[in-house]
DNA sequence: TTGTAAGCGTTATCAC
DNA sequence: GTGATAACGCTTACAA
C-alpha cells in the first residue's frame, strides 16, 4: 500500500541519529558529505546506518535538497535496438555518479513524447535526454522556464539553449548514397520514417537527394515511401516499391529495422540482394548482420554518443555550464547488400 | 541545477491557492479527490493551476503521501529484446493508470541487480517487477521488510509472499525437446546461460534432460555450455561444439539471441542448417525470424505476460490483495531450423 | 567538527 | 464543502 511509511516501522534520520548519539544533521553529512566529519564519530553512525539498515528517503530528501539526482530519457521507441545502446551507455555514465535514469518511450508520437516530458519534469528529473530537435517550441519553452537542462541526441540542430550530441544524418545519408551512385545506380528508391517530427528522417532522405543532386539526377525523381519502423512495414514498403513496372536498383532504407524488412521480402520475393536490387540501411545494429546479405548501412557511434551526452548533461547541471554542441563521425559499413548496378 | 526550487519561481500549491481564494487544502483535493469539491471551486481552481502552469511537486507528493505511483522494474539486459516486449507491456499497463514504471538493468549480475533494487526501494517504488526467482533470501526479507509488493516474472516458482507471473520454462523446454527427439536426433548438445542465479535457465536445461531420458536416453549424454547472452557468445559456442569429434545433430540454445549466433556461425563454417545440424531457440523473439534459415522456437507470450505481471502487483499495491501465481501457456514457434536427423 | 532549527511542498486530520 | 495546521524525513545555513 505504501512503503516508506513508519507502518512499516522504517528507521528515519533521526533513529540513526539516535542510535549513533549524535544529530540528524551530522547523519546527513556522514551520508552526503563525509569530508565534513571527524573518522570517529562517521564510523559511530555509519555502524547505526547498518545495524537499522536505514535507507533514506527519496521524497524528503528531494524536498530539501531540491535536486532528485534523477535525469529523464524520452526515446521514441524500446522495442528495438535503434536507440538501446546508446540509452544503456547513457544510463551507464549517469550510474557512476550515483544517479538514476528515467526511461519513458512515446512510440514516435508528438502528444505521447510531450506527456512523458511533462511526466518526467513532475518526477522531478534533473535534466532530460530527447531525440532528435523537431518538437513544438512550447515544450523547449515549457523546459526553460523551468530551469531543466536538455541535451538532443541522434541529430544536430540549432535549438538555443539545449545541447547537442549527435552526429550530421544528412550529410551521413549524402555519404551513402554517393557511394551507391558510383555504383550505377539510377533507380533509387527511399523507403523513410514518418518525416513528420522527425528531423532525422528528412535529414536522411535530403541527403540522398542533395547525392542525385550532384550526381546530375533529378532530386524528385527519387521514389520515396514513408512508412512506420519495423521490419513488417519495410517488407511491406518493399513489396509495393518491387510490384510496378521499373523496379528500382537501389532501395535505400531510413534505419535498419526497415532495410532488414526489405531483405526479408526480397528473399520471399525470389529478388537477389544485391544481384537484382541493393539495400542499405542506416545505424548499424545487430540485426544488420543478423540477416543475409548482410546490410551495409551507415555506422552510428551509439555508445559513444550515449556517454557523451550523458557528459555534456552533467556539465550543464553540475557544473552550470552552458550548452554545447558535439557532432560525431559516422562511417560506413560495409557489407553485402550494396552491389554495382545489375 | 536544480529544478522544482523557487529559483526559478516554479508556481507551488500555496500560489495555486492564493490565485483561487481558496486555501491549499482545497487545491489538494481539486487534484487529487476531486468529487469533495463543488462544482464551482473546483472550476476556479483548474483556472489557477492552468494559468501558473501548475506542476505538483513529486517529492513533496511523495512524502506527504508515502506513496509514488512508482513502480520498477530490474531486467537482466536492456540490449537486445528478450525482455523489451514484456516490459513494454508491464509499462503500458502502469501508464494507464497514472504511474511510472523506473526500468534498471542488471548485466545478469547479481551483485548489480541487488543494488539496483536497493536503489528503487530508495527512490520509493510502491512495487517492483524481477525476473525469476533465484536471488539471495536477503532481498525478499528486505523486501517484505519495507511491505514492498514483488511480481516475479519469466518463471514460475515458491517464493512465498511474491507473486509469479509467468511459465513453465522446464516444461517448454522439454516439450521442444521431445519434439526433435522424435525426429530422430540423439546426439544433442545444449548451448545455455550461465545458470548461477538464473532460475529458468537451469529449468530449460533440465527440460531437455527430462525428455531425454523418457526416451531412454542417458541425460548426462547431453553436452553442455555454458556461457553469457550473445550473438557473438552463441558463435563461439557453437564453434567450440562443431570442432570437435562426434558433432551433435542438435544444437538446442538457452535462448534465441545464442541460437542467432549458432546459425550464423553454422553458415560461416559452411555447415547446413537443419541439413547437417539443426538449431532450436527459447523466446520467440523478432530476430529468430530474421536469420535463415529461421529459427524453431518456444513462443513465450511476451506481452500477455507483461501485462498480467501488472495486474497482480497492482492488486497487491492497492487493492491490497495477496500474492498470486499465475502460469501462462507456451507453444512451439515451427521453423526451418529444426530438422529430422541428416 | 557538531548541533539547532528553519524550511522544502504536499497530504490528511481535524474543526467549522 | 472548506480551512487551519500538524506532520512527512531530509538538507543546510547559522551558531556554538
Amino acid at each position: 500500500m505504501n512503503n516508506q511509511g513508519r507502518t512499516a516501522g522504517l528507521p528515519t534520520l533521526e533513529d540513526v541519529a539516535r542510535q549513533a548519539g549524535v544529530s540528524t544533521a551530522t547523519v546527513s553529512r556522514c551520508l552526503n558529505n563525509p569530508a565534513q566529519v571527524t573518522e570517529a564519530t562517521r564510523a559511530r553512525v555509519m555502524e547505526a546506518v547498518e545495524k537499522l539498515r536505514y535507507t533514506p528517503n527519496f521524497g524528503a530528501r528531494a524536498l530539501a535538497a531540491r535536486r532528485t539526482n534523477t535525469y529523464g530519457a524520452v526515446i521514441p521507441t524500446m522495442e528495438n535496438a535503434i536507440f538501446a545502446r546508446g540509452v544503456q551507455a547513457f544510463q551507464d555514465a549517469l550510474a557512476s555518479i550515483d544517479s538514476t535514469l528515467l526511461v519513458a518511450s512515446s512510440n514516435y508520437e508528438a502528444s505521447v513524447e510531450e506527456s512523458q516530458i511533462r511526466n518526467l519534469v513532475a518526477r522531478g528529473a534533473d535534466g532530460l535526454l530527447l531525440i532528435g530537435a523537431d518538437r513544438d517550441p512550447a515544450i523547449y519553452d515549457f523546459l526553460a522556464e523551468r530551469g531543466i537542462p536538455v541535451v538532443l541526441a541522434w541529430a544536430i540542430g540549432n535549438q538555443p539553449g539545449v545541447s547537442f550530441v549527435g552526429f550530421d544524418n544528412e550529410a551521413a545519408s549524402r555519404k551513402l548514397a554517393e557511394k551507391a551512385l558510383k555504383l550505377g545506380h539510377r533507380r533509387i528508391a527511399y523507403i523513410s520514417a514518418q518525416s513528420i517530427h522527425n528531423d532525422r528522417a528528412r535529414a536522411r532522405v535530403e541527403g540522398v537527394r542533395a547525392a542525385m543532386k550532384a550526381a546530375g539526377l533529378d532530386p524528385q525523381s527519387l521514389r520515396l515511401v514513408e512508412t512506420h519502423y519495423s521490419i513488417k512495414r519495410g517488407k511491406a514498403a518493399f513489396h509495393t516499391l518491387m510490384e510496378g513496372e521499373d523496379r528500382p536498383t537501389l532501395v535505400m532504407c531510413g534505419n535498419d529495422v526497415l532495410a532488414v524488412g526489405a531483405v526479408m521480402a526480397a528473399r520471399e520475393m525470389g529478388i537477389d540482394v544485391p544481384g537484382d536490387v541493393s539495400v542499405t540501411g542506416f545505424d548499424d545494429i545487430e540485426i544488420a548482420t543478423v540477416v543475409s546479405p548482410p546490410i551495409t548501412t551507415v555506422h552510428v557511434p551509439h555508445r559513444k554518443m550515449g556517454n557523451l551526452a550523458a557528459q555534456a548533461l552533467l556539465r550543464q547541471t553540475l557544473e552550470g555550464k552552458p550548452p554545447e554542441t558535439i557532432c560525431l563521425e559516422t562511417e560506413i559499413a560495409e557489407r553485402a547488400s550494396l552491389g554495382p548496378v545489375g
